[in-house]
DNA sequence: GCCGTTTTCGGCCCGACTGTTTTCAGTCG
């Protein structure tokens, strides 16, 4: 059997997690819960590390004995600190952790005192009203257990990038229209653009004593105000979405953006560099002493800390400090210098606009191409094209590039690869397109060297240029393929071929730190926003989010070319 | 349990809100 890193992440959460019931030293805790971090956010498989005989303790925030431990997981299945520990505490007392108001303290209270193991024996202990005796709980604790298990409010909930922008854009344009707010930004995990957001936390400054508090909780969108003070609140929207607000004075912007913002990981790093330099930082400034000295704005709290800006897709703590400091910080690209658009749909086969509105749609974004990526006739249930029907648009292209000045629509297809790693047209139609995005759509449950072998073998015909939604996964429905990410990689690079990083909201394909592999690799990527209207072209901007995360500049991303660059660079030599 | 521009020992981010309490522990972000 192979383990995955995220099975020794999650046994190392799990441990922590039971550790913190047994009251344990918290800087061992942590520690569990940092190399858990560290864990999920390798591109390679510890798997394999541990095969290749690497030192696992050169991984931050790995040492000895947690390295050891990782090699007991990797050739055993199992982690035999954990399995003592469960002999106290049995592992179902994690799950009431989750429950809003049960921390680690009070679900021990409630299994020594009542044998409360599971859910069931919470729900029923609450309803015979024997919670409310116990010390340290009251009757109100008791009242919002049983409200959180009826509301099953323990289970994770994410929502895609799309929703929470379009549920926190109105949310904020109606806070800065409530009187005395100057400023509103989203922070959090959505303004480091991670690939789905949790809540929406956002950070509003307004004037002293104005009773923006009361305005805020009491507005329509909000469906329950969970807890309220004077410069915190959190609250469950309609939609579902919890927010947490913070407001504070305007001079306090900069610190409460960057606290604000995150990650976690990232701030507890900045703010042991600020005590290291003989200062603190929170939420209102960075202090020398009783004296604040930075604070309005966050170049200024970075700037304090000796450290350049540093943008909130890369606060992750995977090395942006130690970058910062050696002003070695990757100049991330940006939106506008996205030349086109290398993966759209028409309603050709599964999209819903013609082929002109699509391109004027893609020109008035300021684009000079737009590669038009209808999907090939083996894709039945989009209405794939087939050699025909392809072969009347790519008359049509050249028909309407006639009118077109300073903007071109691309010849491609997104061409199927097929089981046996061969392309689903034929060689006389693919040498008259532009360029391809070659996809999986079917056979995703292939042993992982089969699979990568099956795409390999699909780069070898010269007309591949793109993979298309490389792992195929879709976010909370679909898990991805099993590859061999490195040689996939490596294979591509060598054959001058790209991998895709798609937009859509639930694929998000390639992952950040895929990306941030593909960069060190030596890979160019294609950003593809995977459109099937006009509007989603906009989707751009979501796998440019997932681009800046891994640490992705211009030169590393090929719709940064020039049409004529990037046609050449298309002809595969 | 990890880690080192003070350190191989002694630190480890920081503050707000709630509920149950009479001064604070627990939880959360």
């Amino acid at each position: 059997m192979i383990t995955h890193n995220e099975d020794i992440a999650a046994l190392f959460d799990q441990l922590a997690n039971i550790l913190e019931i047994e009251d344990a030293n918290p800087f061992r805790i942590r520690a569990y819960r940092n190399a858990a971090r560290t864990i999920r956010q390798l591109p390679q498989e510890l798997s394999e590390l541990v095969e290749q005989g690497a030192d696992l303790s050169e991984l931050p925030t790995i040492g000895k004995d947690l390295a050891r431990k990782i090699v007991e997981i990797v050739h055993t299945g199992n982690l035999q600190a954990l399995e003592n520990e469960t002999r106290n505490v049995p592992l179902a007392l994690l799950q009431l952790t989750r429950l809003p108001g049960l921390g680690p303290k009070r679900v021990k209270r409630l299994f020594q005192e009542l044998n409360i193991k599971s859910e069931d024996d919470l729900r029923k202990a609450a309803q015979a009203g024997k919670i409310h005796i116990l010390p340290g709980f009251g009757e109100q604790t008791e009242a919002r257990i049983l409200e959180a298990i009826a509301a099953h409010a323990g289970e994770e909930h994410r929502v895609y990038l799309d929703v929470a922008e379009q549920v926190g854009r109105r949310l904020l344009d109606r806070i800065l229209g409530m009187p005395g707010v100057t400023r509103a930004t989203i922070a959090g995990s959505y303004r480091r653009r991670r690939e789905t957001v949790g809540d929406l936390d956002i950070l509003v400054t307004c004037q002293a004593g104005s009773p923006f508090m009361d305005r805020f909780t009491s507005d329509p969108e909000v469906l329950e105000v969970v807890s309220r003070g004077t410069t915190r609140s959190t609250v469950i929207l309609h939609s579902g979405l919890q927010v947490d607000l913070r407001v504070l004075a305007d001079e306090n912007y900069g610190s409460g953006l960057h606290y604000f913002t995150g990650s976690r990981a990232h701030n507890i790093a900045i703010r042991r560099r600020a005590i290291r330099m003989g200062l603190k930082i929170n939420e209102y400034g960075v202090f020398k002493g009783e004296k604040r000295i930075a604070g309005e704005t966050e170049e200024q709290v970075f700037k304090a800390v000796g450290l350049p800006y540093i943008e909130p897709e890369l606060r992750e703590n995977r090395g942006e400090i130690e970058a910062a400091q050696r002003k070695a910080l990757p100049r991330l690209v940006k939106q506008d210098q996205i030349l086109g658009d290398l993966h759209c749909h028409s309603k050709a086969s599964d999209g819903h606009n013609s082929l002109r509105e699509m391109a004027l749609a893609a020109k008035a974004l300021g684009y000079r191409y737009l590669a038009i990526t209808d999907h090939s006739s083996r894709l039945r249930i989009a209405h794939g094209l087939d050699a025909k029907r392809l072969a009347r648009q790519l008359d049509e292209i050249d028909r309407l590039n006639e009118e077109f000045q300073g903007f071109q629509l691309l010849k491609s297809s997104e061409v199927d690869i097929l089981e046996d790693g061969s392309l689903d047209l034929s060689d006389d139609i693919l040498e008259r397109l532009d360029l391809t995005v070659c996809s999986i759509h079917f056979k995703f449950d292939l042993p992982v060297e089969q699979q990568t072998d099956r795409i390999i073998r699909a780069m070898d015909h010269p007309a591949f240029n793109i993979l298309g939604h490389p792992s195929g996964r879709l976010i909370g429905e679909r898990e991805p393929i099993r590859l061999n990410m490195e040689r996939l990689m490596t294979a591509a690079r060598d054959r001058g071929c790209f991998l895709e990083v798609n937009g859509q909201p639930k694929r998000l394909d390639l992952t950040d730190t895929y990306c941030r592999m593909a960069k060190e690799l030596g890979v160019r990527l294609a950003l593809g926003s995977d459109a099937h209207s006009t509007e989603q072209l906009d989707y751009m901007h979501f796998c440019l989010g997932q681009a800046r995360r891994g640490w992705l500049e211009p030169r590393d991303v090929i719709n940064c070319l020039s049409l004529t660059d990037l046609r050449r660079l298309l002809k595969r030599a």
